[in-house]
DNA sequence: TTAAAACATCGTAAAAATACGATTAATGGA
DNA sequence: TCCATTAATCGTATTTTTACGATGTTTTAA
């Protein structure tokens, strides 16, 4: 993802914020990484082994998916052992819909 | 984007709506496509001719973006003689926020 | 009718995303 | 210690996205 726009305007939104934003976007604009976001409202906290479970690809391809949605700012990973137990980051969603809310 | 996922739960969303979500998602997910909608918040119903000068792409390339915007829902284009005229698609950005709001 | 203006579309090259099997790393028992 | 478990990472093939110049289309004006 290239980001060499400047912004146009402020809009209450820094350059930096404004990078957050689109790659937050671009994270759930995925159908496998939107279903996992889905599927952590519901079992939020649970492993990556059930996520795994859950979606039709292979262990690496939902390993990566949950490293995007992890840097994005959408989930956090906690190392528990040999599990890694996956967890909706409240205040970066939080967030998310606030400066969605404010900008359109 | 592939769409061969089943929804896990229903959290008040159909497929269709899903798949919806997913496609606006992906539209924002683009750093120049975010910067044409943070435009149009100040610029609303402007001409493609003036986000043509905004944006540091070649008119083919931009013309490109707004046509992903429009089929997302982000954005209607008004066909006015010679020029087309964006808009913010109202409507479907409230539902997109609202959304939102009830998923996560 | 011709020409210019404003965009859309086409064809394509280059870059990025996606997915997978194989491998590696770390932990927790037996 | 050795092995099984869990998940991350590596290397790579394939697909998709992005961007551009060139061309096509529509409308307005001369």
């Amino acid at each position: 993802m290239k980001s060499y726009l400047k912004a146009c305007c402020t809009l209450d939104l820094s350059e930096r914020e404004q990078k957050k934003m689109v790659i937050m976007f671009n994270a759930l604009g995925n159908p496998s990484r939107f279903e996992v976001m889905k599927y952590l409202v519901i079992h939020n906290g649970c492993y990556t082994s059930e996520i795994v479970d859950h979606l039709p690809q292979a262990q690496a391809t939902v390993s990566q998916h949950l490293k995007v949605l992890d840097e994005a700012g959408w989930v956090d990973r906690l190392y528990e052992g040999t599990a890694t137990s996956i967890c909706l980051n409240e205040k970066n969603i939080s967030w998310f819909k606030e400066k969605t809310g404010d900008i359109f």
